[in-house]
DNA sequence: ACGATAATTGAGACTGTGTTGCAACTAGCG
DNA sequence: CGCTAGTTGCAACACAGTCTCAATTATCGT
């Protein structure tokens, strides 16, 4: 796996060192697919019998952030998620009220126009965060019918 | 002010009573400009000499979202701020990373495509999040050169 | 106006997510 | 091999927001 060498250059570069957590945390991250939260990623090592402290994972995920691998997702009442960014360009996301399921989209139009509003107000963006909620195809009819006015 | 009678208007449809309380927060409410946080209200109050406490303020947020009056945004970390609806229609936010000032900005085109998207993937949209973060004008100088990559 | 009743309140305990201080440990370098 | 700076686990902490519960109060029917 290149992945690993990627980290390992990221880290030297960094002067930092590769121990054995780095290792086991990014080994599980490569086989986790979609999205996912510190815990779920959390009790993974822990099954495979790893003992990693939330502690660490929680300190590294910025190292992981910062040297691409992965991606944070802010959701609402300040959850994070994260996904794999390996191999993958930015993408935006719709998360489904009723089900919890995060679809995906990209839109380069919408990229295109952020850079325009941006020169407007003489900002100097730096990141984006594009999240359209509400229910996806399985859940609209149920949802709808509920009252899904919230959120 | 017709603000307080369309609030009273809301309670009084869902069964809810118009407490001092909430008359309190409402009052403020409108005397705040911009976006503002929870611990900035009940700082508001407390100096206005009226006691509500945090968990009233907590509890009747949802309330005032849900009525129209006011609007919610999430930030980064969980932050949450809010900002009044009254005699506004929707936009979104770019948020400062040096000082923290929130801009706004609307865009019919983003809205447009949103609608496009979710119709692509047969997606129910109920609501959406859309912020630009980066540095302001007055900030882009300096934290350009400070690294500013974080974020 | 009055009393019944369901909503509301304040206080503080609690939850979930993430952070930090510190002593022990260890990767990486020479 | 041994030095040194980075790293770890733990447990305490921080913080926003929620919940429980007894006491209070707005509203409604009469």
């Amino acid at each position: 796996m290149q992945v690993i060498e990627r980290f390992a250059q990221y880290l030297t570069k960094h002067k930092l060192k590769m121990t054995r957590e780095r290792r086991v945390i990014l080994d599980h991250l490569l086989s986790v697919r979609g999205h996912f939260d510190v815990d779920d990623l959390l009790v993974r090592l822990r099954k495979a019998g790893h003992r990693v402290s939330r502690a660490t994972l929680y300190r590294n995920l910025p190292r992981l952030i910062d040297s691409g691998l992965i991606h944070k997702v802010e959701m609402a009442h300040g959850q994070a998620r994260y996904e794999l960014m390996v191999g993958r360009h930015h993408h935006d996301h719709m998360i489904c009220l009723g089900c919890g399921t995060i679809l995906e989209f990209e839109s380069p139009e919408v990229e295109r126009i952020q850079v325009e509003v941006c020169r407007r107000k003489k900002f100097v963006m730096t990141g984006h965060t594009h999240q359209i909620r509400g229910y996806c195809g399985a859940c609209a009819g149920g949802a709808r019918r509920a009252g899904g006015k919230r959120g």
